[in-house]
DNA sequence: AAGCCGGGGAT
DNA sequence: ATCCCAGGCTT
């Protein structure tokens, strides 16, 4: 009797998985949690933030309580803020409707905020043991090989791969499969994938055809060139931080104030602009500090930092704050802040 | 269906 | 320098 995708698949997870955090776990919070950071994000990248987020916030009822700002900052570096925010309002809703517990009903997994189809298939597969498919970009990547499927991966293809995956699935097991499947696509499946060592390469018409290299097609890019000045605004061992507000780009954090280059002109005279748009009209002197390149989404922001001292900072309100150096890292700033800062210290 | 939303590792 | 990553939300 000849091994199945599945069983194949599971045997060589067993021997091969990398050791990492939220497999020394069932607990769907902590599980939850790991899906909702891995979004988009390396593994290696989420390592750090999932150890000091179950250290700070061990349970769900102590997530709920947490405040905004809090959060903000225990989410600082990773990215995709709105992430946080769902979670915040999530993990309020679970411990108001469902005593604090991940619920392991799909159709209520779906409302919450943050749960598209992937997070609701992967908490309940890997913390509940349900027979639900996911579809992450490994495993798309995946069946798209075993399909010899052309084309860019994106989730149109979903609609094709999804039969196949469902009637595949293995009757428990279930969270062992679905972590399988994305490790095959992290440490064999991958971009130039490692066909010799793949233990379910007999299924693969793509291996067959010999064109594992050519699918998926790369997605184009387009970059959006920025370049934009920052002013350091100083008064003594005093710093003048804004929060960015509303909806958008990196919003609800906090940064120096920016402004873009307008056309034709030098990011010093940029710099002495943004400073009287502040009303800060006795700045006794103005020195860069450097250029700090912030890189997000398609943007490629060129971002020139000005170190200005003044005899009066601008006041406070709710969105602006003066801070003392030891203060800032309260405060959630986004990656390019956070470089110019590193320069102050 | 397409655009938006970060940051950094890999190549 | 380019591509991509355990996607979801909005339009």
């Amino acid at each position: 009797m000849p091994k199945t995708f599945s069983e194949k698949l599971l045997a060589w997870y067993k021997l091969n998985k990398r050791d990492l955090p939220w497999r020394h776990t069932r607990d769907p919070y902590k599980i939850w949690i790991s899906e909702i950071m891995l979004q988009q994000t390396t593994v290696t990248a989420v390592i750090p933030y999932f150890e000091r987020w179950i250290k700070c916030y061990p349970t769900m009822k102590s997530l709920a309580a947490a405040g905004e700002q809090e959060l903000m900052s225990s989410w600082e570096g990773l990215g995709y803020y709105s992430r946080v925010r769902n979670i915040h309002k999530a993990a309020k809703i679970m411990v108001r409707d469902f005593e604090g517990n991940v619920p392991d009903d799909p159709k209520a997994l779906i409302k919450l905020p943050g749960f598209g189809p992937y997070t609701v298939g992967a908490v309940l597969s890997i913390a509940y043991g349900l027979r639900e498919p996911i579809i992450d970009a490994n495993v798309r990547r995946i069946v798209m090989r075993l399909h010899a499927i052309k084309g860019k991966a994106d989730a149109s293809v979903d609609v094709k791969i999804l039969p196949w995956i469902e009637k595949t699935l293995p009757r428990g097991q279930m969270s062992e499969f679905n972590q399988a499947f994305m490790e095959l696509g992290a440490l064999i499946c991958s971009r130039q994938p490692q066909c010799l060592q793949c233990p379910v390469k007999e299924f693969c018409r793509a291996h067959d055809k010999g064109v594992q290299d050519e699918i998926p097609e790369p997605k184009k890019v387009s970059y959006i060139d920025v370049e934009m000045v920052a002013a350091v605004i100083r008064h003594g061992d005093k710093y003048y931080i804004q929060q960015r507000s509303g909806k958008g780009v990196l919003s609800g954090l906090w940064e120096f104030p920016s402004s873009e280059l307008l056309k034709g002109e030098s990011s010093l005279g940029a710099a002495k602009r943004l400073m009287e748009e502040q009303r800060c009209d006795d700045c006794s002197r103005i020195t860069k500090l450097g250029l700090v390149r912030h890189y997000y989404t398609n943007h490629r922001v060129k971002l020139h930092a000005y170190l200005c001292d003044v005899n009066s900072l601008p006041e406070e309100d709710l969105i602006h704050r003066q801070v003392i150096l030891a203060q800032m890292k309260e405060f959630a700033m986004h990656s390019g802040a956070v470089k110019i800062a590193e320069k102050l210290g």
